[in-house]
DNA sequence: TACCATAATGAGTCGAGACTCATTTTCCAA
DNA sequence: TTGGAAAATGAGTCTCGACTCATTATGGTA
């Protein structure tokens, strides 16, 4: 690949999460190719449709995720690395908008990393035994997506967590 | 009002939260009429926005949720509602898309039957004392997000729930 | 440097969907 | 029954955004 192609696709792949985590999926490739500074034919050569380039950001996105959640561990690695997506997904609209399209190996790889902290918690006896892994999942999922939508405070998110941690202790 | 401008504003009612709550709020004015079986012209006759459509299911759609919490009660009244409210999220899309459109009086409203059950899980000993009404708004909503995005299968859905159940448990 | 394959450009096409309005139809009060 | 106000109709307008492609520019190689 030329230099400027590879230069290129960088900027827009920077551009295009920067504008769709503020201003959700229905923001126009348009503006994503504007504050690339690119034309806008060369965000269509590089994600030949804007499913491809969403897909792309979120695979980034998860990947950027999982690795996150690989340097965390020990008794509270899990309650950490929730509290930081649910942190994230206030501010920016993340993960959530972005559910529509698919990435199956970055989200397996994601849940890898949540599988493994989750392990690592109930060694550490911090969390029940019986809990599993697709539940964690889900419940991380599901707090983000509310407090993207809902605006929730500090104080809110806080008292929401401490319910969902209460459920998860031993 | 005319007789059949009643009758039309109810036809298009149904036919809308039928097509929003199944196709999501991207689904077309067009369809919403053609169920209806009135013109297009009609519909924003009686609504002259999408966006005023939108916003009267929703309002419609939060009274029923009220009044159906009113009917419930008792030391598990919350826990029937909330595994209720989560089917029904699972299965159409019913608040969720429609989280952009505010009618506050009808959030106001169902926040009230909510807070009501809180307060008789609690007074059954059912519920912590500690636990408020907003972290409970906040948890069903989210819960409401992630069924519907996730497509939870009917296990996942039971220990998902378990898990919060247990963090309200006394 | 000269060449040309690769890449960038951006005006233009296309389709979709929200909304309009001149015309026709329907209700209902007198 | 009928006059006319209210309502319905639906083809048409308008805007917006995804995507195209003929043309121009550029990086890299011989």
């Amino acid at each position: 690949m030329r230099a400027d192609a590879q230069r290129n696709r960088e900027r827009i792949l920077d551009a295009a999460e920067e504008v769709f985590t503020h201003r959700g999926t229905a923001a126009s490739t348009e503006e994503v190719a504007r504050l690339a500074g690119v034309a806008i034919g060369t965000v269509f050569r590089h994600f030949p449709t804007k499913d491809d380039l969403l897909a792309a950001i979120l695979k980034r996105l998860l990947a950027r995720l999982a690795g996150d959640a690989a340097t965390l561990g020990g008794a509270d690695g899990l309650h950490v690395f929730f509290r930081r997506l649910v942190e994230q997904a206030a501010a920016k609209r993340t993960v959530v908008d972005l559910a529509g399209v698919s990435v199956p190996a970055a989200v397996g790889q994601l849940g890898e990393a949540v599988g493994e902290l989750l392990r690592q918690a109930q060694a550490a006896g911090t969390v029940r035994d019986d809990v599993r892994r697709p539940e964690v999942m889900a419940l991380l999922v599901s707090v983000c997506q509310g407090a993207l939508q809902g605006g929730w405070d500090v104080e809110l998110q806080e008292r929401t967590l401490a319910v969902i941690f209460a459920g998860l202790a031993a």
